[in-house]
DNA sequence: ACCTGAACACCGTTCAAGT
DNA sequence: ACCTGAACACCGTTCAAGT
């Protein structure tokens, strides 16, 4: 069960960072939560930033990792693609968590350069993921493919981040479902 | 020029809640720009909650106004919707701020219960602003409106918080254009 | 009515110093 | 290597006092 202290420290400002964002991500909680005090947080990192920086690096790693096992052991591309919302659905059933990566793009404005170049990989991440498999599925034309990944990623952060909101997942099933209606997402 | 303090506040609060968040409006440096002390915000709002609601109440009025009298003005209400987009795009222009009700949408958690419920109102305000015109614009049916309005909201939401996380108008617009060419808004 | 200085309790951040 | 006490800066809020 026990990790070390600095992988304790990431998963649990991960959960923090999910439902307050940087600025809500303070150290005396943050260390209390994993059991040491708040000055010990700076032996592992410099920063609050290095901290956040870490944090959304460990956050599109895992994303990536797990979209290619998604599409690696889907049936097919399409199909990889249908359970592609899935895995946004999954911070809102995690105490309506969102993105790491929506609540920092919020945030632009107060959030450290070094952490923004993470948040933007893991949108590049995950564009390029819904890229390749919109192309291998058919879904859209090479050419078209760009455009229509990066439509497919704006309209799902948007629905959960209205999920939020309401505290409804019920509500982001249905907009992801308006989404398969209208043709943003295939059927 | 100069309103009065009570409105300067307000109107301040708002470009700073866009920038920054519930949690980024502080009183001091609030106060530095509308030219008082601190102390003096409290004369006309009893605490950070009051004023938080206030701004947001204050925010989809407004909101609510000019789309009433967008659909009012515009040469149909297909006309209307195809300008829709352009009321988020507004915040974009104006130093990559965004939809005061994202923000807090983002920041839910730490969101007074009084702020949530003006918050919730301008999204309400919108998607039934937006399920009139579709209807009115014979877009979607009347049955299928309120799903359809849903899901173009919270795929214009998503835009804007993604064109902001690149500070990139032009990402915004192509978003848009992407949902033109989809299905989800109209051509 | 309208505004402020000064203070309070609290909290995030930092760093020199401990083991 | 690993951890912390203590100081610092800052914030929301209060209130007696000023005009």
């Amino acid at each position: 069960m026990s990790l070390n202290a600095r992988e304790e420290i990431l998963a649990t400002a991960k959960l923090v960072a999910q439902a307050h964002g940087y600025a809500g991500l303070n150290f005396r909680d943050l260390a209390e939560q994993v059991g040491i005090k708040a000055a010990s947080i700076y032996y592992y990192f410099p920063s609050k930033a290095d901290l956040a920086a870490a944090v959304a690096k460990r956050y599109w790693e895992d994303s990536a990792a797990y979209l290619d096992g998604l599409l690696r052991d889907s049936a097919s591309p399409l199909d990889a693609l249908r359970q592609y919302p899935k895995t946004f659905r999954w911070a809102l059933e995690n105490d309506n968590r969102i993105c790491l990566c929506s609540f920092m793009s919020a945030q632009f404005d107060d959030v450290p350069e070094a952490v923004r170049v993470e948040v933007q990989t893991f949108a590049d991440v995950n564009i390029e993921w819904l890229k390749k498999t919109i192309i291998a599925a058919k879904v859209a034309t090479p050419r078209q493919a760009d455009k229509r990944a990066r439509a497919i990623y704006s309209g799902i952060v948007g629905a959960q981040l209205v999920a939020r909101s309401r505290n409804d997942i019920a509500l982001y099933d249905g907009l992801i479902e308006s989404y398969r209606s209208t043709g943003l997402l295939p059927a």
